[in-house]
Formats: C-alpha cells, structure tokens, sequence
DNA sequence: GTCTATAGTTGGATAGAC
DNA sequence: GTCTATCCAACTATAGAC
C-alpha cells in the first residue's frame, strides 16, 4: 500500500466513511467498512483515530457543515415578504431534495449524539449551525424585503429549524413532494406575518 | 426457567424489549440484552421470532400505539379556535415531555426504517398513525370551537405532525422548554388562521 | 512513522437436549 | 413444544513488523 501522511490519510479516511454513511447509513459505517471503501486496511484506521467516535465526530462536523453551506442565499431584491420568504425557503428544500441520503445520515447522527455521550457534541453542534443558517436567512430576507421581525430572530430561527427538519422526516418517509410544497409554502406565509414595515412599533404580529 | 407458552413469550420479550430500547437506545436493544432483561436464555428469543427484525416490527408497532395514545384530546367546549388548538397541541406536548426515551426511540425507529427495508413498514406506519391522530385533533378542535377548516384536513395534519416532529426534535437536542412552547404556541396561532365560520365560502383563509 | 497480522469481544443464529 | 449449549461471522482494537 502507498504510504501516506497521517493527515492525508485523515481527510481521506473521512471522506471514505461520509460515502458510506451517506449510502448505506450509519450502521453500515464500521471501521471495516470505511477502510475498504478507502482501499485502506483495517488497522490503518485505528492508527489514525483514536477509536471510531473520534472520526465518527469529524464526519459529523463534514456532513453539518456540507448540509447547511448547500443551502445557498438569495440576494436579489423581493418584491414583499412572502415571496422572498418563499424563495428562501424553496432553496433550502431544493438543496433537501438533491441530498436524501446526507440528510438522513444528519438525523442518524442526531439520535447518535442523543444516545451516545461521545457524540452529544455532534448532535448540538449541528442543531447550532442550522440555528445560525436560519437566522442568516431571516435576516438577509428582512433585508431584502425592506421589513423587520416582530418576534426575537432566534426564535423564529428555531421555528423555522424545526419546521424544515418535521417536512424533510416526513418527506423521507412517504416521498410526498406534493405535500412536502404545501407544508413549505405555507408555513412561508406564516413566517411572513412576523414582519412589520421598519419604524412601526412593536406586538403588532406577535400574537 | 419456567416454561411458558410461545404467545406469553411474544408480548413479554416484546416488552422487554422495549424497555431496553426506550433506556438504552435502539442500538444497545440486541438480541442478547433483549433476552437478559426478560430474564430468559439467548435461543428463547430465536425460537419465539422469526429473526431481530420481526421482533423490533412488534417493537415499533408497540412505541407507535403508545405514544399515539398518550395523546388525549380535550372534548370540552373552547371559547376559539386559537385556545382550542392551543390546548390540543399543549396536551400532545406535555405527552412527549413527558416520555423523552419513548419518542427518541421513536425517531431511531425512523431512521432505521428508512435504511433497512424489512424495517420500513415501521417508519410508514408511524407517520400514518400520526397522521391519523393529527387529523382527529383539528376534527375535534373545529367540532370544539364550532369552525370548520378552509384548508384539506389531511394537508393540515401533515403539517402538524412535521412541526410536532420538529419541535421534538430540537428540544431532545438542547432540552429548550421556553424555546419549544414558543414554537408551538405561534405554530397554533398557525394553525387557527386556518379556521373560517361555518358557512363561509372558501379561499378566505388559505392565503 | 506507517501499516499488517492477529487478538479478543460481541453480535445473530441454530442444532439438538429435554 | 420449549429451552440450552454451541457456532460462526463481524465488530473494534492492538501488538508488533517494516
């Protein structure tokens, strides 16, 4: 076998166990199987990572990542809210839609991290960037919508987290692309009705 | 040990085995850890079932039933539709809550549904069920709060369920209390927007 | 410093004892 | 018909070869 540096051979051995995570699921992602799939042999791995959690980890920090940077920012100006809450919200599912498998592996890895103390970092740290992607996401739309938020971003984030991560579970389940719309562009509108033109005064929308 | 016929076996390893599961997780719920908790030898539970995965389509058939039915809806007369759906998404909350283990499990047999295909029929029989609950509750809330909704049950539910499922989700993540009843709260209000008077032509409310 | 060969544990499944 | 003793495969991890 080429011999390689350590560091090479981390990214590499990473890469390995993200294909097989996101093909087969977590389950399928033995330290076997991430060292075939990277044409590596077995011991290779243990002699790059600590243990399997440790280079569980790094492709957790990979796939929280990748996930939330394919959801890409519109920054054209909208001609009101609803349509420019839409347009970011039917980007973030365009980006769902094309990675199945990566987004599944995500919520493996979520009731990994909520079963295992090894990987509770993984789990919260993704539930992190997706707040912080969220909230980018309000903001940049109240922006180029001309309006602001009547209701704490990082409450709304969180809403619209939980709302994208409920549609894409059940959407991996029955594949209802119909439904799945729907339940987006509505709850788009919902999100809408939290804007109030800037220099208005507050509670207007809260409730 | 005590020799039992094979049904009295079926629900009792069945429910040992949901108890290991709602504990210690879906991957820790083995074979052998199955057997030891229902206090009986390793074979026992191969002579009962067929394989694994038929005893964990019972298991998910169990956890499916149980927290659909520990959701209870109130039938008392609501002065609107807001505090009805208000409460009816109240009550299902303080049952997840209340039951952490039961709806990760929940979510694992989810996951695992969608990778392996002799467990599938567990994660589509689970949506279904919550569907079906969803759909009874906003019948039941119309009924309550003497509206009707503008918008097809079924859609509607499906939307409950997504947001209840992500709500869920996040708070297994950060244990938020606060961040998660805002989340239902507004998602009520949500909901309610959707009710028009009975007799009331349609469209009203759908946009 | 990098990798191979091997060990030890735990998994699901079964042949055959009672 | 019910259960026990045993099997073999697959897993993670390591000792030591190069």
């Amino acid at each position: 076998m080429e011999r390689r540096s350590m560091v090479e051979r981390r990214t590499q051995l990473v890469q390995a166990a993200l294909a097989v995570a996101t093909r087969e699921g977590i389950e399928a992602a033995t330290v076997r199987a991430i060292a075939t799939e990277a044409g590596v042999s077995l011991g290779v791995v243990h002699y790059c990572f600590e243990d399997k959690n440790e280079l569980l980890r790094e492709v957790g920090e990979m796939i929280t990542a990748q996930n939330a940077d394919r959801v890409e920012l519109d920054r054209t100006a909208q001609p009101d809210v609803r349509t420019a809450v839409g347009a970011a919200l039917t980007g973030a599912w365009a980006a769902i839609r094309e990675n199945r498998g990566a987004h599944l592996l995500g919520f493996e890895l979520t009731t990994s991290g909520l079963r295992n103390p090894e990987l509770r970092g993984v789990a919260t740290a993704q539930l992190e960037r997706n707040l912080l992607v969220a909230k980018a996401m309000l903001e940049e739309t109240a922006t180029v919508a001309g309006v602001r938020w009547a209701v704490p971003v990082p409450l709304l984030a969180r809403f619209c987290v939980a709302a994208m991560d409920g549609v894409t579970l059940a959407w991996l389940v029955d594949a209802d692309d119909d439904a799945a719309e729907f339940a987006l562009r509505s709850f788009a509108d919902y999100i809408a009705t939290h804007a109030v033109p800037p220099g208005v005064t507050d509670r207007v929308a809260t409730r």
